[in-house]
RNA sequence: GCGGAAGUAGCUCAUUUGGUAGAGCGGUAGCCUUCCAAGCUUCAGGUGGCCAGUUCGAGCCUGGUCUUCCGCUCCA
């Protein structure tokens, strides 16, 4: 990371600050870790990103539909889709170096120093450890090999601590003797949600294969390291979309789903050149295919959307945990037998955008300082935030050029009429020069300015905040222009 | 978690060796202004991150603590 980048990264996290964007969580009480507010313009920003997406998605598609499932889940839930076995990795801490290892690389990094027997009877041994989650027979196995950090060298060791991905808490009012009865866990990822209403949605909604369920949503990870402002946080909110397809048909859907989502970011007019595709070559347990959408950010490129083949994992998962038959009927006939497809799981391709990321990424691509050449050969600077039209916070300031001769009674009547059809804001105060600013740097793309010519005429000065030019229209096109350019 | 740096007004920063804090910008209210941070005036805003210690006296010295930033470590 250069050190230009790094500034224009800390201009805008400070620019979110100061103009209600977005504000450290309980910042009177010093912060809370990787926890963030979201001010005024923020809270509406996100708000028109969400709806952009659950529009494109569930409007725009008439075989992918909705639901808002409870971020509490049975707690068996995570113990089908993987979360409680595989994302609590035993760490271990070398008291001299401080070092921090996880415990199976560690045993690993000395294994391979091994001859080939040995190594493999080590790393089953490490294994079958694992998977009864016995830390002292680890630590055991440590100590017996005399395993060393390569930093310190020495076998100075703290006892195993377990790394928790997931929030756990108390569920029922009443304590229980046993207290493992009453965890619950904060979800770390809606599309639990969405699994396990597969068949409540097919059923009540008529939906056939392939068709799609949508959900936005807050999740909940406990991160090892908390830092590069909305990021990566504790608690977070993401956009989902599962989609269910016919086993033999997911590498075409796979394939379309990762073109149409790239389309998707396209389509709101950001440079292309900002964002390519990774595709993963080492894969969670649970994916086939797995891609992400990465963006360049002034951090550098950082995923913003991950694109799953997720086979047939999770279905299954429920469905041998729940012992709730996760199967679909396909009625469609099978050109090569003649015969409907039948019973089977299907498969699901999945489409997960980090909200938080996206306001993020749209505000990194908006944020703009820049030098105005005036007429006397000094320059002028502002700051403005080239939000696309249809998601900026406010579409529309209407600014009386003075307070005076009944200039305010059109700005209001003006207002009035907007108001119902999108967000617009009124300022009466200061020069339109200063007022003009304060708009870009909150990303209102238009101002309309009421002056003397008004009542004359009744028409207007219309302002574009990213070129700055302005046009005389008539007051009464406002209402039906800008609504042309916000949908 | 480890190492380094930094915490003074909403923001950016001053306050020469210890003597109870200032400026610019921003905000507020008004005047004047007919289109890009203009001018004049008014007002508000800080127990100097927090807690101890040394001292007659601490924003400044000492110790602790908290937070943030940078680097390392980890990351489905």
């Amino acid at each position: 990371m250069s050190t230009q980048s790094d500034n224009i990264f800390q201009a805008i996290i400070s620019h979110a600050k100061e103009y209600g964007f977005v504000f450290p969580s309980s910042e009177i009480y010093d912060g809370l870790s990787a926890v963030y507010d979201y001010g005024p313009n923020g809270s509406e920003l996100k708000k028109n990103i969400r709806d952009y997406w659950w529009k494109s998605m569930t409007q725009m598609h008439d075989n992918i539909v909705g639901i808002d499932a409870a971020i509490f889940m049975h707690p068996t839930t995570w113990k089908a889709s993987g979360h409680v076995d595989n994302f609590s990795d035993p760490m271990i801490d070398n008291k001299d170096s401080k070092k921090r290892y996880r415990v199976d690389h560690l045993i690993e990094a000395y294994a391979d120093t091994l001859p080939e027997a040995e190594k493999n009877a080590l790393i089953d041994e490490m294994q079958q450890l694992e998977a009864a989650t016995d830390y002292a027979g680890l630590k055991k196995l440590i100590d017996d090999h005399k395993i060393k950090c390569s930093v310190s060298g020495t076998t100075n060791w703290t006892e195993i601590r377990q790394f928790n991905l997931m929030f756990k808490t108390e569920f029922g009012a009443v304590a229980s003797d046993n207290p493992d009865d009453n965890i619950v866990y904060l979800r770390p990822e809606t599309a639990q949600g969405i699994f396990v209403n597969f068949l409540n949605v097919q059923k009540t909604a008529r939906m056939k294969v392939p068709f799609g369920i949508a959900q936005t949503g807050k999740a909940f990870r406990n991160e090892i390291v908390a830092r590069q402002f909305i990021f990566r946080m504790r608690e977070f909110e993401q956009m989902e979309m599962q989609f269910f397809v016919r086993p033999g048909t997911e590498g075409e859907w796979y394939k379309y789903w990762k073109e149409a989502r790239l389309q998707w970011h396209l389509g709101l007019g950001i440079n292309p050149a900002k964002y390519r595709y990774h595709d993963h070559i080492k894969l969670a347990h649970y994916a086939k295919e797995a891609c992400d959408i990465e963006f360049e950010f002034p951090i550098g490129f950082k995923e913003v959307e991950g694109i799953h083949s997720r086979s047939d994992f999770d279905l299954t998962q429920h469905q041998l945990y729940s012992k709730k038959k996760q199967n679909y009927f396909d009625n469609d006939i099978d050109p090569a037998t003649g015969k409907p497809y039948g019973n089977y799981i299907p498969y699901v391709i999945e489409t997960s955008i980090g909200l938080d990321r996206m306001f993020l990424l749209i505000l990194s691509n908006s944020y703009e300082e820049e030098a105005i050449p005036k007429e006397d050969g000094t320059t002028d600077s502002r700051v403005v935030l080239r939000i696309p039209a249809k998601l900026a916070p406010n579409k529309l300031a209407i600014l009386p050029l003075t307070k005076k001769d009944g200039l305010p009674e059109i700005a209001t009547k003006l207002m009035d009429e907007c108001k119902p059809y999108f967000k617009c804001f009124y300022e009466e105060k200061d020069a339109i020069g200063k007022r003009y600013r304060r708009q870009d740097a909150i990303g209102t793309p238009f101002c309309v300015t009421i002056d003397n010519q008004t009542p004359i005429d009744q028409t207007v000065t219309i302002r574009y905040r990213d070129t700055m030019q302005q046009e005389r229209i008539p007051i009464s096109q406002v209402k039906d222009l800008v609504l042309g350019m916000v949908m």
